[in-house]
DNA sequence: ACGAGTACCTGGCAGC
DNA sequence: TGCTGCCAGGTACTCG
């Protein structure tokens, strides 16, 4: 499930392959996305030539000279791969000798349309306790669900936001402004270490086809994480447990011995 | 403003 | 073996 770490990894192949490049012979593939691309996107790919690709949240946007940008959200089974074509593809752009394709299974993935309003980054160095320290404070919703909130903090998705409640201590059912300062700051040091070592090793990919980059490499986290998608803590050994009601109608894995 | 619930979509898998 | 039905999850919406 692509989230900050994987669309990161996205991020910086299709920065470094594209950069320059013009984008022509723009198609929509059949069936298409849920949410057709809107015909003024289309009109800004074909013929722009491309400045850089960046990221916001979950969120790619490239970036095309004297056109302003395209959003790309890659949903939970969306990929963007260079000349790889398939059967989920719904959008596919020639970029240089490359051919660029959108594929996407379940059809949740974007092209085009606003950036909508974000929370802070994670990454950025401004992100500290104090920051996180006011996302949760008063709140009352589980804190998981605070975390997975794109408009309070954006990039973490389910994988990653159970990875920091893990290595910060903290059960994902607790309100979000029970945390002491402490917790709060270990919280906001371990969102950053999680999604640092996400990036730092291309991704997460659990099952076999779940996350592949632009050149169909599969990522390395999956080997660090300590309670997504296992049946042992990879701290203590103990059995990860799921929260008797789902946080966000999501899973919730954790360590009852090692989160508290 | 906030929290909870649900629709959207379909590949994959559990259960029969 | 083949069928059914349910689950996964990010976002956007509604409702109280």
């Amino acid at each position: 499930m692509p989230e900050l770490p994987e669309v990161e990894t996205v991020r910086r192949a299709l920065d470094a392959r594209l950069r320059g490049r013009v984008v022509c012979g723009v198609a929509v593939g059949r069936p298409t996305f849920y949410r057709r691309p809107p015909a003024v996107a289309l009109k800004a790919l074909e013929g722009g030539r491309v400045a850089g690709w960046r990221r916001r949240g979950k969120y790619l946007l490239l970036d095309l000279e004297g056109r302003g940008s395209v959003v790309f959200h890659l949903g939970m089974s969306g990929r963007l791969t260079i000349g790889k074509d398939g059967p989920h593809a719904r959008l596919s752009f020639r970029a240089g000798d490359d051919e660029i394709f959108f594929h996407d299974a379940r059809r949740f993935g974007r092209v085009g349309g606003p950036l909508p309003a974000l929370g802070p980054e994670p990454l950025d160095p401004g992100f500290d306790a104090s920051v996180l320290r006011a996302v949760l404070r008063g709140r009352s919703a589980p804190v998981k669900a605070l975390l997975m909130d794109q408009r309070l903090i954006a990039g973490l998705g389910n994988i990653y936001a159970s990875e920091a409640l893990h290595l910060a201590g903290v059960r994902p059912a607790r309100a979000g402004g029970s945390l002491t300062r402490a917790e709060t700051a270990s919280l906001a040091a371990a969102c950053r270490r999680v999604l640092e070592l996400g990036v730092s090793l291309g991704g997460s990919t659990l099952d076999d086809e779940s996350f592949l980059d632009p050149l169909g490499r599969p990522g390395r986290m999956q080997e660090r994480v300590k309670v997504y998608g296992r049946r042992a803590c990879g701290t203590c050994g103990g059995p990860v447990r799921d929260t008797r009601r789902p946080i966000g109608g999501r899973s919730s894995p954790h360590c009852p011995r090692c989160q508290s």
